[in-house]
DNA sequence: TTAACTTCCGACCGATCGGTTGCTATATTT
DNA sequence: AAATATAGCAACCGATCGGTCGGAAGTTAA
């Protein structure tokens, strides 16, 4: 009807794009969004939607940018006031269940990544390589802050970082699944439950 | 081009489909398997695929059904023959990891349900409902093992089954994830320390 | 006040989607 | 041998896919 155009307002249409974009694919996937339907959503048309962004697999990968942030929002800067080591550890796993919760979670179909990652596990791809490198890069930083809860002794000095990384992911994707999948209430209480093994302080007398 | 129709033959060709259905699906999706995809692929016509199932849709739970049978006999029925209990079950996670190994799975794009569960998890239909059903079914499976290993003394007695299996599924998702999208050779090795820990015995003196 | 640029739309493109129809060739039943 | 049933094909259906194009409306820079 009537094209509007300032610089802010283009931007405020990507935002709202892309997040229509983010809610989409977290429940049919980032190949299940389609741009006829972003565009219907919008109340927009086709090329619209697609010349801010040229191609779909643009989009895509702006999408994940965008869920990217929403993830670091809900998960890592709320903890990063809390003081380094096993406390921020314990802070970021609590804002990472709430993140998952059905109701009050980030994304309306589940973990975007989660999604993401088993959509593209077996492709090859920008999009496979993006979701890869997002994933490594949370895994290093949770490593990091493994490590320095070991150094500073609050974790046993036998820890394996990458080990422990290796069982919080799968945690917390069993947890995504009990969410999602069976609308488990008790799944939250399964997974602190699981922290709290795996979680657990060195005894004392350790460094 | 030559119509062959004998009964025996008309089994062949739908095994042959679904066979084909699965190794797609396991990559692509089952939304992302199509007929006309699966037709190409086998050197059929559309209508010729189509004629078997009447439906997209019942062709997606055919493939279901196949995947299971494989997972079950590549998983449950090798493990049947141990002794129940602990022994069954330490079993049956050995053949879960072969299962899900990227040369010698069973799948090409990794675990068939895996994909599906998360693929359905935030939609509604009977897809997703025979992936729950499904799921619910390998649950109670794995819990009515580690029950018996309990009363069995196996295992501790203060283990709480749904707990286990809940971090279960969470290690062997993750163990998914990591040969899938990662290709992590040391998936195996840190998924068999994490179950050593998960299914370490009842120390000696219980019941 | 222009001139250049940008946002967005409507219309359209070839390709592909799931699915239908009419038919032929073969198997099976009678 | 005749009648019936079925597997599979070619051709086609409307809908939708990602994407292109030219122009209209409006903003920004000169």
């Amino acid at each position: 009807m009537s094209p509007r155009k300032s610089a802010a307002e283009s931007r405020r249409t990507r935002d709202r794009i892309i997040d229509r974009s983010i809610a989409i694919a977290s429940v049919e996937g980032l190949d299940g969004l389609t741009i006829g339907r972003l565009a219907t959503d919008l109340g927009m048309s086709k090329a619209g939607v697609l010349g801010h962004f040229g191609t779909k697999e643009t989009l895509q990968l702006a999408s994940l940018d965008g869920a990217s942030a929403i993830f670091s929002r809900a998960v890592w800067e709320p903890a990063a006031g809390t003081a380094r080591g096993l406390a921020r550890l314990r802070a970021v796993c609590e804002y990472w269940i709430t993140y998952l919760e059905r109701e009050h979670g980030a994304f309306p179909g589940g973990c975007f990544f989660t999604t993401a990652a088993v959509e593209f596990d077996a492709r090859v791809g920008p999009i496979r390589d993006a979701v890869v490198r997002r994933s490594l890069l949370w895994r290093r930083r949770l490593a990091n802050e493994i490590r320095y809860a070991v150094n500073a002794g609050e974790l046993p000095p036998d820890t394996d970082p990458d080990q422990l990384v290796f069982e919080l992911i799968g945690l917390y994707t069993g947890l995504n699944q009990a969410i999602q999948l069976f609308a488990d209430p008790q799944a939250q209480d399964r997974t602190r439950r699981a922290l709290t093994r795996l979680l657990a302080p060195a005894p004392e007398g350790a460094r």
